[in-house]
DNA sequence: TGCTATTGTAACTAGAATTGTTACAAATGA
DNA sequence: TCATTTGTAACAATTCTAGTTACAATAGCA
């Protein structure tokens, strides 16, 4: 994967649509729980959009919302959608060709990469979104979700009650 | 891992080493051969004796060397002595205490984090770097670990004959 | 028909990480 | 003593990530 926190994002903002009860949930309201600002939120939901793992609406009225069963989504479905770094790099500049070593390090590498991907994506494969949601803890809390600004008490009409 | 090419860049230098009849390699000379600057190599070579998977030697004969056959140490011993960034990241900021997926979403990913981890260092405790050198394509040329400079049939006292 | 809220997206900034480079003290053997 | 090499600090160049502002397009609603 990489050193960025996309795909931990990706996979806290499904777990937020498959958990919450509403019917759309805004960037702003993604943003507030991920702690983040909602346009890093919308160029990630487009990216998930692309593959088919939420919808999103323009409009008044508009927001995201999960394309499948959250049982029916896999971390292996989001982490093709949002990773684009490989599991670890070659070395940006090309070895010398005139070694022996050097000339034909790369595709041994290359070998041990795909064994790597092939390992991460079965266990990844194994998880849904769904599973996710079972792991978290349960919270003592009245579950909701926050809009932007509100507290726990403030007239919080777009709260999420499950 | 990360999207650095270290861990490469570290079994490059191991594989040299191992696949070299010379007693001690240069970081001059691993450095034409990853084609980088030899600082990088020395960098990394100081990590690599920190974890004592090779010794090095200051002075006008020093140079590097495997601290260990090649058939003992797996690129899972690379991996734990070079590498330092985790498979992936969570975000770099605090998700919402008060949200209950935000608040409990950590450790859930943490646990997903490790099962990924298990799976990267199976992969990596079966491959050793024999297995590398033993991988490599058979080069038609005469082996060699080039000095900084020299060129193929320019006089070569450090050519590497195996 | 306008009004309002929301997404999609471009453009830019700030900060961090990676790699490359220069420089030099310390060590080692000849 | 001298040449060579490592170990290491300091810094520059580049790239990547995340954050931010701004705004056109969209869609519901009074």
């Amino acid at each position: 994967m990489s050193t960025s926190s996309r795909f931990a994002v990706a996979v806290h903002v499904l777990t937020l649509m498959a958990w919450s009860d509403e019917e759309c949930l805004k960037s702003d309201q993604l943003a507030v729980s991920v702690n983040t600002n909602p346009v890093v939120i919308r160029r990630m939901l487009c990216e998930l959009a692309e593959d088919n793992l939420v919808i999103s609406q323009t409009g008044s009225t508009g927001g995201s919302r999960l394309a499948n069963d959250p049982d029916r989504i896999t971390l292996l479905d989001v982490y093709r959608a949002v990773e684009t770094a490989e599991v670890f790099s070659l070395h940006p500049k090309r070895p010398d060709r005139d070694c022996p070593v050097g000339s034909s390090i790369g595709p041994v590498l290359e070998e041990v990469r795909t064994e790597i991907d092939l390992a991460i994506e079965h266990v990844l494969a194994g998880i849904t979104i769904r599973d996710v949601v079972l792991r978290l803890k349960p919270s003592g809390r009245r579950p909701e979700v926050k809009k932007r600004g509100s507290r726990d008490s403030a007239n919080n009409k777009a709260s999420a009650v499950v």
